[in-house]
DNA sequence: TGTACATCAGTGAACGCGCGTTCACTGATGTAC
DNA sequence: TGTACATCAGTGAACGCGCGTTCACTGATGTAC
């Protein structure tokens, strides 16, 4: 209305960037950029409060080109899924095979500090209720990746299972009560810790799971 | 394009249904409604993935009266979590005060049903991972819930957070992987059921929690 | 090695949709007399 | 008890916003010669 201008584009100026085109190296490096910050951007708020633009953007792009790498949003959260199971499980096998390395893991997880950082995190107690209602591929992801730290656990120490789901439940109800309940909330972890012992101690009558 | 029709509304027909006012007992029947839709859809599918309109709806309602009840969709959260901790507590009430209330009570918590009913079983494990990103007064209601919840089942048996966290994280997981992987869902449940005679064991070294 | 051109990774505007919230309006309720 | 009117619970259209996805376009990459 002020100005009197053609509808045609304004071709005078470069679009902002001048690196419109990239090797096909760097954009592998962007597709993985694009994967891991979904995975810690998932993790930290969940699969539906983030949005494709977030997530390109904190991987350094802009959200148009996002669909030259993924199918959908639901291809890519599949592919962050399997990769934060990987890392954490990473996390795990790092510290070693025998039953003191679990524990030590166990006594690192239960922390404050773990429940602080849910977007680098384990994607367990992270994740859990919004996966049922995700793409059946996001959902097979997660059960693979459940199973492997069932199996991760079993490895180590006789019922994988209550354990998994211990230090799962309360690491999300440490989440959900820190804000309004930070004493309760800490005190479940610290209650957590000091019974770890109890997973230690030899099988008494059936170790199921 | 088709009918030369004046802007002004179409006043000849009465706008549907002919009860827009309504008595003051059947208002509070209204609101009690809304509310009760809200615990069972926000269970169901999460506090962002219910929209006013459908609550409203599932009240036999429209959306646009939802105000006249309820400052905002957060307040209401607060209101529906306040009311779903309150029902499940009652049904632990209603079994009794001693351990064999409780493990019955356990018992019927551990099972694939009380998994597919997830709108109207325990809100701890629906919207665990969904709390922390809510309203403060919803994190509040939550908070009270799972302190109300660690108060009953203190009165029963010993080490009440250990098992509140273990069924807890046992239904989370059991229902992400209950449809990828059913049969792992289900051995993590008839797992935690299998091992709940070990929290009725008599305390062994030290009881936290 | 040098040149000409096709490819294609990335950009940014746009689309359609659903959401939380607002609002003018309706007409039965409930009250003042 | 009867009447006249103010109240207010509920309706449905509309608003602004953010989202997933699409698309015309750009220009460096990478290849054919």
């Amino acid at each position: 209305m002020m100005m009197i201008m053609s509808s045609a584009k304004c071709t005078a100026q470069p679009p902002g960037n001048a690196d419109v085109k990239v090797t096909r190296e760097k954009a592998a490096q962007h597709r993985g950029a694009i994967v891991k910050a979904a995975g810690r951007l998932f993790r930290a708020r969940g699969f539906d409060k983030v949005g494709v633009a977030e997530i390109t953007e904190a991987a350094g792009l802009t959200h148009g080109g996002f669909y030259g790498h993924f199918a959908s949003k639901d291809a890519l959260a599949a592919e962050a899924c399997g990769l934060v199971f990987a890392e954490s499980l990473d996390k795990l096998a790092a510290r070693g095979d025998d039953e003191a390395a679990l524990l030590a893991y166990l006594e690192n997880y239960l922390t404050e500090s773990h429940r602080e950082r849910r977007d680098s995190g384990c994607p367990m107690p992270a994740l859990a209720t919004d996966i049922p209602r995700q793409d059946p591929v996001v959902q097979k992801r997660y059960a693979e990746g459940v199973a492997a730290f069932i199996d991760g656990i079993a490895k180590r120490l006789p019922g994988p299972i209550a354990l998994l789901s211990t230090i799962v439940g309360g690491m999300a109800l440490a989440r959900a009560t820190a804000k309004a309940a930070p004493e309760m909330s800490a005190q479940i972890l610290a209650s957590l810790r000091a019974q770890l012992t109890q997973f230690t101690a030899p099988p008494r009558k059936r170790q199921n799971g």
